[in-house]
DNA sequence: ACAAAACACTTGCAATATGCAAGCACACAA
DNA sequence: TTGTGTGCTTGCATATTGCAAGTGTTTTGT
């Protein structure tokens, strides 16, 4: 908040969004998420990235905090930890694959498969609904423990 | 690039993307580009964010030699500078603007009206195309001097 | 012609954030 | 009871940032 009582964004949609994924970490994190079925401190350790220890611990209370993931603990053992996404995470979704549209486009060494880019063309609400899919199957799998 | 020499993204279309947008200033000079019709150092420097000046110079310069902006003399007065989206920029609006909707949705002190939310639901492709006859708009007044 | 202003940066330095390695508290397992 | 896995926290060296001031070049005004 500023000293006034607005937000950091104070209104603009784009920083509102800044926020968030104008940060490597949060964006990685984001996609682990979303993307990669990942839900526990292990999991996003283990990302090529090699994000650090206290980056990491930093950052999930950060998207917690703001609203993005939910701290639950694991279903399968008590002593774990597992990081959901919320619906506004979810929600967050096609501006992701949006992206990556992107950036399958411009980079030249891309690892998407062309078919990627190809069925989001034919299928813009088809693909989203795919991931979305996704999430939900292995979040409901998860919490069934 | 890694010492493999494959680049940093190293083919993940999210990494790549994070490479760019997971700036916050990389992503709010976007923003001041795409939105904004804001082309030179000057009016990039005025934006509410406040961004120095050691650090504006540092993301043009990062933002030229990733193939967003070209840095050309201003036609209006030959010693000023003025930064144009490239085609890969410009490609980057569909994103931008898919990030603005999720963020109007989520903020709840947002500025943006009511009638962006509505008018992209309507008609994704045509708001868009709108952003983009307005980007073109401004370039090429400005290149006319 | 000359002085002042505008412009696009650059530099120095203090403050903040990051990366790395180690440590810690707790739960469970053998 | 000794060890292992898990999710952190801590300390410290290094890197990045923000701020203020300065630099060199080009206009502008008189």
């Amino acid at each position: 908040m500023t000293s006034a009582g607005k937000p950091d964004w104070n209104g603009c949609p784009t920083r509102y969004a800044a926020a968030i994924v104008g940060d490597k970490w949060c964006f990685l994190l984001l996609r682990d998420v979303l993307l990669h079925g990942k839900r526990t401190y292990r999991e996003f350790l283990a990302s090529p990235e090699g994000i650090s220890t206290n980056i990491l611990a930093n950052r999930l209370a950060k998207l917690e905090a703001l609203g993005m993931f939910t701290r639950e603990p694991d279903p399968r053992k008590a002593s774990s930890v597992c990081y959901f996404p919320t619906q506004k995470a979810k929600d967050f979704l096609p501006a992701l694959v949006t992206m990556m549209v992107w950036a399958t486009q411009y980079d030249d060494v891309t690892e998407a498969p062309a078919s990627f880019a190809a069925s989001y063309a034919d299928d813009p609400a088809g693909t989203i609904a795919w991931y979305e899919a996704e999430i939900d199957r292995v979040d409901q799998a998860l919490r069934r423990g």
